[in-house]
DNA sequence: CTGTATCCTTAAAGATACTG
DNA sequence: CAGTATCTTTAAGGATACAG
């Protein structure tokens, strides 16, 4: 990472701790089960000097916890918070369309199957709190009670840009 | 990038692709309604040389597509393909994930408004082929048809720590 | 306006060796 | 096993100038 974001943007702020090669591919293993810092190392490949910075900074975010699990010290778990768990839905996102785009139809690597009825799991649907389907041209961006000015201003262009976008 | 991951995985691939500080941004801005080079750069602040290598390392994917807007070949316009919009949901997740994880109840940035009812977009809803709902537990991962060896080996490997996991 | 070409600086990544 | 410490290499990022 060159340069972290500063603008108070959820997609920034999320790309500072997550957008990277790397970080989201530790997340993965923890999804796969992996639990000890040498898991994460021969599943991944990642040097153990990469992964050592990146697992600190994960636990101090808040995404993994560190468990001592004796062994006077020498022995320990990362296993995902609540926070962690929460990137789910981020992890599907990224397997769907990873399976759809880049891999394509009848080439997908991993298949995510619901552990009830053995089915796949279906697209993640974007809805309304209706429930009605939603297409980009349904999504309206707000300013949130986190925005500062520069965000509110570029929200409001964004609206016109939009706007004049989906009139022409 | 440092290097790019060669594992036939979903996730690998589409952050091959997406895993990085700016394509995310580029990708934001779009759906904020830029579509002038000049837009990208002073929405993000990310230099010309490294926009021009992006968007057309993006063109180049099929995310977006340049589009010449006259005046003898010196304006352009980058639209999203078909490609491009559906990274709608993973850009959904992320919103949600940093508004919530992030920044925290109170203070996020932007909002996701549905249009026409002028309501918050409910959290992207991870549910099975019968609407069930779906907690990490019930994400089972298996070989699809692009899976080689390694990928079948990594996935019984998972199957089976996730299997002592849950009992344990 | 939309880039390309260079150059320069910084930072990330990788290898290796070592420690509790 | 789980790191830390160092060193080297490589790549990414940024600035500036220039061109169609």
């Amino acid at each position: 990472m060159a340069r972290k974001h500063t603008q108070p943007c959820p997609i920034a702020g999320a790309l500072n701790l997550l957008g990277d090669q790397w970080t989201l591919m530790i997340v993965r293993e923890a999804f796969y089960g992996s639990s000890r810092f040498g898991d994460f190392q021969k599943h991944t490949g990642i040097s153990k000097n990469l992964l050592a910075e990146r697992l600190s900074m994960l636990v101090a975010e808040g995404v993994f916890r560190k468990i001592d699990i004796g062994d006077q010290g020498t022995r320990y778990a990362y296993a995902l918070t609540r926070k962690g768990r929460s990137l789910r839905t981020l992890m599907v996102a990224l397997y769907q369309w990873g399976n759809e785009h880049v891999f394509g139809a009848g080439a997908e690597p991993v298949l995510l199957v619901d552990r009830q009825s053995g089915d796949q799991i279906p697209p993640l649907r974007l809805a309304s709190s209706s429930g009605r389907d939603l297409e980009d041209h349904d999504i309206l961006f707000r300013p949130g009670p986190g925005a500062d000015e520069a965000v509110r201003r570029r929200l409001a262009k964004a609206l016109k840009d939009r706007g004049s976008r989906d009139g022409a």
